[in-house]
DNA sequence: TCAACTGGCACTTTTGAACCGG
DNA sequence: ACCGGTTCAAAAGTGCCAGTTG
């Protein structure tokens, strides 16, 4: 076992382009992330967002829009997605609340969403806001179109990660960092659970204009049977209690305590972003109630931004956060180590030895990485296919990229989460490093 | 028995081709 | 031939809900 930190810079052979540049390449601390419509995202996780996860994909509402920052112009960079289980538990929505319903099921194959932009230099992305609408999430684990696999009842929270790599090829040797933003976390569901978040989404979006309440459109199904009226009444009584609030007043919670503070819920928001998390549906955030704050502070909506330049693959840290947290939900861990600290890159270097641990893989090609600095993919590090396999998964371009859709990683066993939620990574070894990769899927 | 899931439905927005006039 | 604007139909994205599944 080695920590990656320990490793030197001994990478034989030619570096990749995006490493040419010397090491000041590497020196992106400017680099900056905010997510876009945070009052909504803020709106949704209040009442507990969920995301419909269908056979044949559901995109997310709302869905994920990022602004960047601090990038650098000419060097180009590609944008990842991936989801990543908050914890390893399975709920139940029982009496208007998320309850735990026992241990997550095995994670699915971990796919990454690339963005379809990529790769693209600085300036592109940083002239506009970036947008992950065509993302889409299933439950189909044989899925065939490039999803993100999601198991229903599940928590989820999804990671933005950013590779300076002038192409897929040289993304595993090049500078990364991977942002979240707690609020975007979320419960996979295949049917709506809260009415709250059903009339949230309702409201918002624009394809579910035909069953707002106030439309220039009859309701639907209006003839339907008495008993189907009655029973469609009793379901969404909370509905038309809520709808006698104000449309502005949508977030308002039905939860105690949220009274006292209502009206003023922006300022709240920058005012102490710790309090907020009382309204959340979620008992176990209500009791473990630990909010990010601002690494630097600037920017109100980098409250929510959570900077990690932890290289942890996909489905693999959060049960890391679990082994060594102190909380059940990895998303309060992510929180509170960033707001520890106040800064984001001294939380990084804290959590190092625990969570950027690597197995002993490969000492004949070891892996650069400095603490404070942004990790570099290593050669075999996040990619589940040996040299011979060159990321092949998600090179090319366009939508005619996975036609061929590539099988789940063959030594990829279907219960290692299992394992996981069983704390069993004290003692990785290769094999089970290799388990979670961070790209094992090319999507878009 | 019941929670979770599925598929069809009605409704919406989005997209792109076709058409027209300058 | 080109360009910009309009129209229209198909595609795709929604939540609802009854039926199915485990």
């Amino acid at each position: 076992m080695q920590s990656i930190r320990d490793f030197k810079p001994n990478f034989s052979g030619p570096p990749p382009s995006s490493m040419a540049a010397g090491p000041d390449a590497y020196l992106q601390g400017n680099m900056r992330m905010t997510l876009e419509d945070p009052e909504l995202w803020k709106n949704f996780h209040e009442i507990g967002t969920e995301m419909i996860i269908t056979k044949p994909g559901r995109r997310m509402f709302p869905h994920c829009k990022i602004n960047l920052s601090g990038l650098i112009p000419c060097a180009k960079y590609i944008l990842l997605v991936d989801m990543v289980p908050v914890d390893g538990f399975r709920y139940k929505w029982n009496k208007e609340k998320w309850e735990v319903a026992g241990k997550a099921e095995p994670q699915p194959p971990c796919r990454t969403y690339l963005h379809p932009d990529s790769p693209a230099p600085g300036s592109h992305w940083m002239k506009q806001s970036v947008s992950f609408l065509k993302l889409k999430l299933t439950n189909n684990t044989l899925d065939q179109h490039g999803h993100i696999i999601l198991h229903s009842m599940h928590r989820y929270h999804p990671r933005f990660h950013i590779v300076q790599a002038d192409d897929l090829f040289s993304v595993r040797w090049s500078v990364f960092q991977t942002f979240t933003f707690p609020e975007t976390s979320f419960t996979a569901v295949t049917a709506y659970q809260n009415t709250k978040i059903t009339k949230l989404k309702i409201d918002h979006n624009p394809f579910a204009k035909g069953f707002r309440d106030e439309g220039t459109t009859k309701k639907r199904r209006s003839n339907k049977s008495p008993a189907c009226l009655e029973k469609r009444a009793k379901s969404s009584d909370a509905l038309i209690r809520d709808s006698e609030d104000s449309r502005t007043d949508f977030c308002r919670s039905s939860y105690e305590g949220y009274d006292g503070e209502e009206g003023d819920l922006p300022k709240r928001k920058e005012v102490d972003g710790v309090k907020e998390e009382r309204y959340s549906p979620w008992a176990a955030d209500r009791e473990h109630s630990v909010r990010t704050e601002s690494p630097a502070g600037a920017d109100p909506r980098d409250i929510y931004n959570t900077e990690q330049l932890v290289p942890a693959p996909a489905s693999y840290q959060p049960y890391r956060f679990h082994e060594y947290g102190k909380s059940p939900s990895p998303s309060s861990s992510v929180g509170s180590s960033s707001s520890s600290s106040g800064s984001g890159r001294s939380t990084f270097e804290s959590r190092v030895p625990d969570v950027a641990t690597v197995p002993d893989h490969d000492p004949s090609k070891p892996r650069t990485h400095e603490a404070g600095k942004p990790a570099v993919i290593g050669h075999h590090i996040y990619s589940p296919y040996g040299a011979e396999q060159p990321l092949g998964q998600w090179s090319g371009a366009g939508p005619a990229q996975y036609p061929h859709p590539p099988p789940p990683p063959p030594h990829l066993p279907t219960d290692y989460s299992t394992q996981a939620v069983h704390h069993g990574y004290h003692h990785g070894n290769v094999a089970e490093w290799s388990q979670y990769p961070l790209f094992s899927y090319s999507c878009w």
